[in-house]
DNA sequence: CGGACGATTGAGGCCTCTCAAAGAAAGTGG
DNA sequence: CCACTTTCTTTGAGAGGCCTCAATCGTCCG
């Protein structure tokens, strides 16, 4: 039987001459529902404690505002705690290209590792909320808690790893065949997360979608619409039913029948 | 002063049973060109020596032969010595991906550590050299000497950022920049191995590059024909040699007054 | 209520793919 | 060492998918 931790109930001590933040709480990671998929995986009940203690706070993050930009000094993570965000780099010509869209439970910022600046901008995609993870006090504490260390490089593979697939998805496959894959790859990651597997709220205009997809907008949403007629999918607005998730998978792997 | 290191030239401890290796020598980091690009990168004579002792073995790698496949169980890092190598995921309709180009320097098997198992495939593309660095060892340096595990996390987010510019590219480009990009990056990656910048030898098929890039065979013939009619280019064969480096630039960026 | 933004749908054009054929280079076996 | 096969590369012609341009409509928010 362990104590009830109401670390998330206080106030971080606030620094001579800040003034008092209500919203810099600290973060409880055992009582947030993303640890099973967020750094704190596999900790045991202490080590989860000095985590906690390296978690500055928690912080809020408002729909459209900027996390971090290019050329900003590294020196935070940010576990993802509720919402979604963007991160996209500068288009030499102007535009932007999305590089991909996150959601509680994930990492942002280990990009910037590298170089120690950011090369990207990640901005909420609605009201969001994070916590701040400052890069040097995390790797102090990995040379004492190696369950945490190989968490964190588990979660960088994973990043690889997912650019290698969408790199896949942006290679070699039709505009039909990238909608598909987009729409059952939030599918899988909504229902690691609780939610739904068929019914989700898109995040994101379908212009963000085209743009990370390598479409246009118009294409988007022809492919919706082309979707919707087939029995695929249900979408009003960014409301979204997958009616026939197979039938999506097949579209996705080239092996639809009705292609 | 200190005493030139021959461990290079020592064969590795048989373990009982095993047949002499005569290629299973032991890798050393100090005389390795490639040093200042790979993990041990920073560390002092000490700390590189253990990394030495980490380091099971050198391995030669033959053109066309296979380094890990998918499935694979994870637990080595491959750190090239000499060569170069292609990594590609399968397809679901038969077909592979190549999701990057490494050469001399570079870290091979990072996207695996999250899954434990591999899931693309390395193949060198010429007779190589890879040093055999197991996970485990690895980790277990990591608590002692920080500032490999530094450089080991730099690595990995170089991977990350590098494969986000790859995004970048097959998203929002046209078939001549997406070449442009490609000749322009190789071009970097030399200079910093001390190469020519532009003068190299493609170690890669048209059909890899197109693979690679999104393209069809016929487009890179095509984009490498009208490259060496228009100047910024001399190729023969896979003697590549870049006229005009700016040109490229500029044409990569999408701001070539001649397009 | 009106403006701004996002989404949808249509028409036309261009870029890149596909199909096809032939030449060149590299590797193989006698 | 040479003929042969295989693989790689190049070039052409035609088709198709997706983009661009344009207009309309719906929704959200000031």
């Amino acid at each position: 039987m362990s104590m009830p931790n109401l670390s998330a109930l206080q106030v971080a001590p606030t620094a001579p001459g800040d003034a008092v933040n209500l919203q810099a709480l600290r973060a409880s990671c055992s009582a947030c529902s993303m640890h099973q998929l967020c750094l704190p995986m596999g900790l045991d009940q202490g080590d989860m404690q000095r985590l906690e203690q390296v978690i500055s706070r928690r912080r809020r993050i408002k729909r459209d505002e900027v996390l971090y930009r290019p050329n900003d000094k590294f020196d935070m993570l940010y576990a993802i705690r509720l919402g979604h965000f963007k991160t996209f780099q500068q288009n030499p010509n102007g535009g932007q290209q999305i590089t991909g869209f996150q959601m509680a439970g994930e990492l942002l910022g280990m990009d910037a590792i590298g170089a120690g600046v950011h090369l990207c901008q990640a901005v909420a995609l609605e009201d969001s909320e994070v916590c701040e993870i400052p890069f040097a006090s995390l790797e102090e504490l990995f040379r004492d808690v190696p369950v945490l260390l190989r968490q964190f490089h588990r979660m960088m593979s994973l990043e690889i790893s997912r650019e290698q697939r969408v790199m896949l998805t942006l290679g070699s496959m039709t505009a039909q065949q990238k909608m598909a894959a987009f729409l059952v790859n939030l599918s899988s990651r909504y229902v690691s997360r609780g939610y739904s597997s068929t019914r989700f709220q898109l995040r994101m205009t379908r212009e963000e979608i085209g743009n990370y997809l390598g479409l246009a907008v118009e294409s988007v949403s022809r492919l919706f619409s082309s979707f919707k007629k087939s029995g695929v999918v249900d979408v009003n607005h960014r409301e979204l039913e997958l009616l026939d998730l197979p039938a999506l998978r097949a579209i996705a792997l080239g092996t639809d029948p009705c292609a």
